[in-house]
DNA sequence: TATACTCATTATGTATACAATTTAGATTCG
DNA sequence: CGAATCTAAATTGTATACATAATGAGTATA
């Protein structure tokens, strides 16, 4: 045997909060995911306190718990961070000899990026885009950045998909933005490369915050 | 009636971490914890869960847990990690108007490590160059950049103490290094501050590994 | 009518019993 | 003698009973 009943419940739960089946701000109790998922309390309670530091929900003593919502001013905060990792990231990328393989996934990730804008496919871009910036950081191979900012795009994902679902045209410029990044990083243009993620954050925090 | 005691576990745990009480690489058991603590499983399970997710200790399932230890190639991923986020937080503490206070806490607080360098006193350093550190966080006033430098910092305090003080002749440089880097930035010179701050990390890392 | 109180309901907090898994040591067989 | 297997102890995983705190409806009172 493999998978505890712990580990199912953190998975099933955290993917119904991605999902949004469990949408942002919505109350839960623990007797409601008893009954959806068909497990005692235990291993729930144990993927609510796992969910509750990774930032998904919000635990109150005594009280109850909530899917973590993202208030506009915590938005400054989230792009603010992913700037200080994605700018180290991409200035320190700049300087390194890449494999063949890396450079080929890039390559056709910015390939599939194109073909979405082109065919004006919203979800499967904000998709592609959030492969981009990960794999940034894998390539980077620092395995505590790689867990923080997926973290981030985990709770930042709801909100970015339902803001960036309303307006289309900036796909075309965040197309584009991705391209230069990583021209510029092949090209071991670090600062520039960071210049540019910093611009193309930027512009995305105001698309979502408009 | 005020705190959990869930969150009694958590405190206690984290702190017999935190002072050694509790060794990295210690294998634990919850009956152990049940005995020190003085109470069942179930809080003491959620404490860890916790504890997990931050990376304090590690869990394996029907195994058992372990106080988290840093192996000497994920000290590299820490200073890495940390250097992203100090040099961003310089950078634009640099542009920034700042209220008297913090800079009379800055001033007091490199005050207090030049004393404790002339007394030699290397764990009153260490303790006021990690508040140095946090302060710059919480000036810059991030919430999720400062809760993941305390986070860092907790999960290194142990490593860094036990190296630190063997070698006394470190915190003289260091301090020179607050100094210095606190300077450039009320002078308003971001990036050179970066700089400083990336090669004072740089420094405390091979100090470290040494 | 407004307010304060009571009490039942329902939620979470905690303890504990039981199940399943791992581990180590004893035992058996080649 | 060594290796494989079986068994028992201990540990974690899970379910559940009970304790305690929060909530709200209903009622009494000013």
């Amino acid at each position: 045997m493999a998978e505890t009943l712990k580990e199912k419940a953190y998975t099933s739960i955290r993917q119904r909060i991605l999902d949004g089946t469990l949408k942002a701000g919505e109350f839960l109790t623990e007797r409601s995911l008893v009954e959806t998922l068909g497990m005692s309390r235990t291993p729930i309670r144990a993927a609510l306190e796992r969910l509750d530091v990774e930032g998904l929900v919000w635990y109150t003593p005594n009280k109850g718990l909530v899917v973590a919502e993202i208030s506009l001013n915590r938005v400054d905060d989230f792009f603010d961070f992913r700037t200080a990792l994605e700018c180290h990231i991409v200035r320190k990328l700049a300087q390194r000899n890449w494999d063949q393989d890396d450079v080929d996934w890039f390559e056709e990730n910015l390939r599939q990026q194109q073909q979405y804008v082109q065919d004006n496919d919203c979800a499967r871009f904000t998709e592609a885009d959030s492969l981009f910036h990960r794999k940034l950081a894998r390539v980077y191979d620092n395995a505590e950045i790689v867990q923080t900012i997926e973290s981030l795009q985990d709770r930042f994902y709801r909100t970015a998909l339902s803001v960036l679902q309303k307006d289309a045209g900036h796909i075309q410029v965040s197309c584009e933005d991705h391209a230069a990044i990583f021209a510029l990083i092949r090209q071991g243009e670090g600062d520039a490369a960071a210049r540019k993620m910093e611009q193309h954050l930027v512009y995305g925090k105001r698309i979502l915050v408009m």
